[in-house]
DNA sequence: TTCAATATAGACAGATCTGTCTACATTACG
DNA sequence: CGTAATGTAGACAGATCTGTCTATATTGAA
């Protein structure tokens, strides 16, 4: 499981660790109970050298978010085929991720939870988060005139999942309602 | 649709002032982009008044989450009557709100999203809110010995279409994987 | 070697934040 | 009427925040 912390080997920058840094805290803590200087202090870099990555903060959130999507997509799509690659790879898959000790739920909810009302950019990139979630959902469903829509439906479902294992002390009921819902929907 | 703005009467007091003011600008804006100095000026209390009420920020978000449990349960088993009581009530019922135009999800999704990682109660106050909006899903569902299961099911895609709904443009696509969840999974 | 690019430490400025407090006014109840 | 409870306006203190800047060091390429 290595979203949290990017790859195994050492971040090759001054860029990277403000990158890492910045994600592990903002995705423990929250966005704006994280301050820059903190960023600057757990990632080893100068104030100066801070800001000439990422002119304001609002451009390292929008990095974070990027750089949130780019590991998780390829954590998910590698899960899925992990576990098989078919429909029964998804509760398999998303369970790893809610098992994770440091699991609090979508980066992408919560920013948008948190910060869609004063910085809308963060919700049009969590959109086009959920749309490459839901085409990898896609490409595990079956084939047939439904697949779009059954999609959509699964999609929506881990997403209510995401919130609920995030509520609950464990994930069995977001993993078995999930299970349902999707046994449901194919029909299996 | 009378979740934002509670009653139809004035607020009788500085207190239920505070809070009608805190929940509007909280929903809105988020809890951290919205200071107590907003809050007491929007409310027209003195800061005095405003501490007495409630000693910190932090009891405030409490209160706020509280009063927002209430009048949104109240509306949603409300709505959901409107619509007939029975499954087929609750996806209008949502829309409801979906197409309100102040809608920005989940309060609850929102704050554990936003202060999860610093601020734990909120996540037992979300925690509860869900558990009753589970009840009365499982109170429309037809009597069955899947009821409860169905129920879990039926509120995590609720959570689903909610996080979906906030991120899209229109509601459409979330309310018709919705209604395809529940369709299929009351075998409809 | 030279020079440009990139890095370091951290002081600084101004804005914003949460919470404490003074002085005075109003309301409600016995 | 007197008093306690509750209200008003807003100054104040200290902490925290984001972003600007100086002085110096290091790195990489020609």
């Amino acid at each position: 499981m290595d979203i949290q912390n990017g790859q195994a080997d050492v971040p090759s920058g001054a860029r990277e660790r403000i990158l890492q840094t910045a994600h592990d805290l903002f995705y423990r803590d929250g966005v704006r109970a994280t301050g820059v200087d903190r960023v600057i202090a757990e990632s080893g870099v100068a104030k100066v050298t801070f800001y000439r990555h990422f002119p304001s903060k609002n451009d390292l959130v929008r990095a974070y978010l990027a750089y949130r999507h780019a590991r998780w997509m390829a954590w998910f799509i590698d899960a899925l085929a992990r576990h098989g690659g078919g429909p029964d790879a998804i509760v398999p898959a998303v369970e790893e991720w809610f098992r994770d000790a440091r699991y609090r739920g979508c980066a992408f909810i919560n920013s948008v939870g948190e910060l869609g009302g004063v910085l809308p950019d963060v919700i049009e990139i969590a959109r086009s988060h959920k749309q490459d979630m839901t085409a990898a959902v896609a490409a595990v469903l079956p084939r047939s005139r439904q697949r779009a829509k059954n999609a959509q439906a699964v999609a929506l479902a881990i997403d209510g999942a995401i919130v609920r294992a995030q509520f609950d002390a464990s994930p069995d009921a977001a993993l078995s309602a999930l299970e349902r819902i999707i046994q449901s929907l194919l029909k299996v």
